[in-house]
DNA sequence: GACTTAAGTTCGAGTCTCGTACTTAATGGA
DNA sequence: TCCATTAAGTACGAGACTCGAACTTAAGTC
């Protein structure tokens, strides 16, 4: 009769322990350290039960004691701390022409990270190469799991993907996969899914529960973050904003069409705008007219332009999904208020009532590790969410 | 650090019971009536628990049993099907020129509904007295829980209004609850948010975990079901699809902007494309373009333009989505195919890549009580989530 | 140095799931 | 007709877990 709704696991007692565990783990995390006392305040656990709790996280590494401190009355507490030392997650980022890896523990602390230019041909051998690498390098403690991050179209079943521009990404997750030796798991990802992440968890969303992140690049796409989870429609193709029938509807797009978001606020748009050429990454492209901007009031002239287009569709997306917070990447981040500015002013004109308040437009602050940070804390997630035994 | 993830109350081994009651639960609406060595299948439980379990169920009038079906080796099995008699849900809707209630059963047959004329200061007391009655006629079971679908903005805490068109919602949960003499919590809903679950549930969209329900009245509202659950956005306004800059842009909005989607696909705009008077409700006013359509072209051919503009709307969501089915309700339902074919149409020509298919267009099967059937769906969801303990 | 306060642990009771063994109710062949 | 076979459902004990109460421990306070 209806769809799916909520795990379709049995639940045992042990699954009971995993429950309270992350609990009490989304506690420390999101509320900070504290006793076991405060923890059985804010958890609403008893207190006999966050002592067994914590004692098997300090066991699996994942929680450190401090000293007590001692100041009030009575018998002063231990706080706990989430470091996380001993569980981690494995991001992994393949790109048109870089490959980069970041190793998080589950404290939230980046362990090591690291970019390394590839293309064509030398890519996928690059990612495994860096892989192997940032394993090796920490060996200590146990690894979770690993996500690669990919541009472009990943199935629901967080493996195959259905197609990705300029790269090839069949077989992906078991390349991976045999170059960790089966270490754990290993799970394909949409890159802007993936960023949108890293940004309500590390970035410029952090503990924003409704977040919408934007990436520009030569594409436009987005990551949907509802109710803290990655929106990804029946297909696992949410987001895929770019050719959303916004703006100039004479403009040309790259898909052959017409009006499509990305022909009017996608890279190749903004440079031909400003009457700038397109230099080696779209990062570099976006300094360059940045840079020309402060001294030429054409060039902010049509980068005014091009905010106005971005609000135009960042209003559409805003009626439909109710963001708090908007977060742009990629080449939005270095033209800065540039964008913002005329954005957030046609973001107001479009908003449907005075009942609703604009969400609140940010930039990036992750820079180029943004996607595999996020496929990261993406890989770390079943700890927190208890489908993954911490012992 | 991160968003609130997950239920944050702590699990007792009850919460395990009802965990794994609501799993045989969904088990039974999704797949109908099974034995308890079968159920045990299906959800992975062992059979000593599920026959604890449906014990729990029959004695709280949940279930019932059918004399067993000999055929096969072996003993044979008696199947448990789920008729829900014992636990009710209440759907009420508030709306312009009308109230309506509907009662709910577990199994997800309706115990009653009624609609009744009302407008202005008449409209609260006779939802009210509606609500009695309905409660009245049906005195056995427990009403586990009712909500009342608004045509407005309802916000994240399920209960307050924000904004209304042309009729007062202040207090309207607390109105509520004290007509049903406190038998049960009361909670507000938007309309389309209703009516889109209520067809994921009952209607055209039975069993889609993706889908997407758009009404058409004077305004344009969509509900968006995602992974069976209703998407609310961070304010509760998510799905205000109707001030999206699409279509016409210049076609002057009610809201006093330009551009906006149902100035070109709204009630008054389809009115006017094809010449024609507004009746007193919108059914009726499609009712007699539709009856017109048959007749004259220039009507064929002006509706043919409005669902060119809905499909260029419908691309956006789609786009956003990613949704497997899109439900059209309200005045859509009476023009049928004449607005179905040209938005299919304009749909497929903006779908972006060929790797992504078109969603499944139909429409809303529901009828009137479409909201007041998902407010009833709704009002039941805490037993099936199991939030809310059954016995 | 005794008292107070609060953190953390120990322990027994209660609830739940699970696997195994058992009972029950049908079929099918001798 | 009787008995083996098959499968559904139940009874029961083991194991895991949470909880509250009692207890121990480590500080400050008088």
């Amino acid at each position: 009769m209806g769809p799916a709704i909520g795990s379709d696991l049995p639940a045992s007692t042990e699954g009971l322990r995993r429950r309270n565990t992350s609990l009490v783990l989304r506690s420390l995390r999101q509320q900070g350290p504290a006793t076991r006392a405060e923890l059985a305040k804010r958890t609403g656990l008893a207190k006999a039960t966050v002592g067994v709790i914590v004692g098997g996280l300090a066991e699996a590494a994942a929680v450190d004691e401090a000293d007590s401190v001692p100041g009030g009355r009575g018998r002063p507490g231990r706080p706990v701390t989430l470091t996380g030392r001993g569980l981690l997650g494995l991001g992994l980022e393949l790109n048109v022409d870089y490959v980069s890896a970041v190793l998080l523990d589950l404290g939230g602390r980046v362990r090591l990270s690291e970019t390394r230019p590839a293309t064509d041909a030398a890519r996928l051998p690059a990612l495994l190469e860096l892989a192997r690498d940032v394993v090796r390098r920490e060996p200590a403690g146990r690894l979770v799991g690993a996500m690669v991050a990919v541009p472009g179209l990943v199935r629901g079943d967080d493996r195959s993907v259905a197609w990705t521009p300029n790269l090839d990404a069949t077989g992906l997750a078991a390349d991976v996969e045999a170059a960790l030796d089966g270490r754990c798991g290993v799970s394909v990802g949409n890159d802007a899914n993936c960023a949108a992440y890293a940004e309500s968890h590390h970035g410029a969303a952090t503990g924003v529960a409704h977040a919408l992140y934007l990436t520009g690049t030569v594409g436009i796409g987005a990551g949907i973050v509802s109710d803290g989870r990655l929106q990804r429609g029946s297909t696992g193709f949410a987001g895929e904003v770019g050719h959303m029938p916004i703006g100039d509807s004479t403009a040309l797009c790259g898909c052959g069409r017409r009006g499509c978001w990305e022909a009017s606020v996608g890279l190749h748009a903004m440079l031909t705008a400003v009457g700038l050429p397109e230099l080696a990454t779209p990062l570099r492209s976006a300094q360059a007219v940045a840079a020309r901007a402060s001294a030429d009031p054409a060039v902010r002239e049509a980068l005014a332009r091009l905010g106005q287009d971005v609000g135009l569709g960042l209003a559409v997306l805003a009626n439909v999904l109710d963001p708090e917070v908007v977060v742009l990447g990629g080449y939005f981040v270095p033209l800065g208020e540039h964008v913002l500015a005329p954005a957030r002013r046609s973001l107001d004109e479009r908003l449907p009532s005075a009942a609703q308040r604009r969400p609140e437009l940010r930039l990036s602050t992750l820079g180029m590790e943004a996607a595999a940070l996020g496929a990261a804390e993406l890989a770390l997630e079943g700890v927190f969410s208890g489908d993954v035994p911490v012992t």
